[in-house]
DNA sequence: GTGGTCTAGACCACA
DNA sequence: GTGGTCTAGACCACA
């Protein structure tokens, strides 16, 4: 269910964390679904299980999973998630926009090219 | 001109370099203009001279200065430098563009967004 | 595997980014094998941990190893490189035969000694 | 006659060694001809005295020129320094084949593009 | 254990 | 004065 990439710069937890946000927002990963125990997955991708612990402790900040004591993790209600994530992708929008007009690139020519890509 | 943000999670020699990397770009600091000496500025901000020694090797990297040894270092021909830029954040449209749709969020929805807030 | 020669005008962090450099190429390191920790390294070497670390981060730059933070460094794909590398010397050969016939050392006296001594 | 070139990574001063090298070897400069006193250059390229002083001695100590005292710097004979260019451009060849063969580029394939490029 | 960043401070080449 | 290199040693994130 998923992969590291030892050539990713990225740390070993935060690729654990994408991987697992794109798992549950594509529905792979449905409300309330528990998810592999620390342990196992540990285990099952050869890393440290502090690593693993790591990545759910990031991943129910976020909110995407939550705890249920000396039972496991289990994922969120979905609609919710989507809401945020997508709240946080126009914010991202709207930044990278407000670089992109310091150094005069238009908003015509990014939506042209936005436009032409898709 | 510059100040560091102790409470950013970035390194310092990181957010020197991409205070010059903006200060350069908008013009502020011109072509062929001489940079703040090493020693200089790293007392003005108390740092030490090693992290702008790192700062500015990086930028040299980047293309953003060059250096005379024995004289100090000057800001490179600004005009390439933003063609090189404009084309990195026209990626950075496309790239987020695509998450977007991942999760359901449409280019008219965003279109919409960047144009309300700018 | 590595020798400092203090004679060699060049800095100690350009000798050890050569001397892999040449190892790579030449295969004795192999794609994914686990490059020496800096601090172990260092200490063979009787060198600051600083001095490796700057000569990994230039061969990281120059894609001849990758990093993975906690774990260590890897050598990168092979192939790749020696291609660069192939190119690099090529265009070495059209400079140098360039300088030659400006003092008048014409293609078959060069051509004569290159294949005498090889 | 010369100018220099602050973009250039080399120091200023072999800069200046380089471009006399060129000027002799090409025969502006003629054998017993007399150089720019190092004040006077100092003066027309705006650099320090030190720094054309220092190109000199270099100048001096590779036989490209001779000093007398109290009168100044005259060229050397212009044929025995060709010889001696020319050897060590063939030394350089022979070297850089070398490392050419360690990465698997053959004679043959140089060869071919050596004479193609000129 | 492993790499990354940073400080304090020295010494060097170059101008 | 100016940048470049290096040492000694600390602290941090990550595994």
């Amino acid at each position: 269910m998923i992969l590291i990439d030892y050539k990713d710069t990225r740390p070993i937890y935060e690729q654990v964390v994408s991987k697992f946000q794109t798992l549950i927002l594509k529905g792979v990963l449905e409300t309330n679904e528990k998810m592999p125990s620390v342990r196992g997955l540990a285990i099952e991708l050869s890393i440290n299980p502090n690593t693993i612990q790591k990545a759910y402790a990031e991943l129910e900040r976020q909110g995407f999973i939550y705890t249920v004591k000396g039972r496991g993790n289990y994922v969120s209600v979905k609609d919710q998630l989507i809401e945020i994530k997508k709240e946080e992708i126009l914010l991202q929008f709207v930044v990278l926009m407000k670089e992109a007009k310091d150094i005069g690139l238009s908003q015509e020519v990014i939506i042209q090219r936005i436009r032409r890509e898709n």
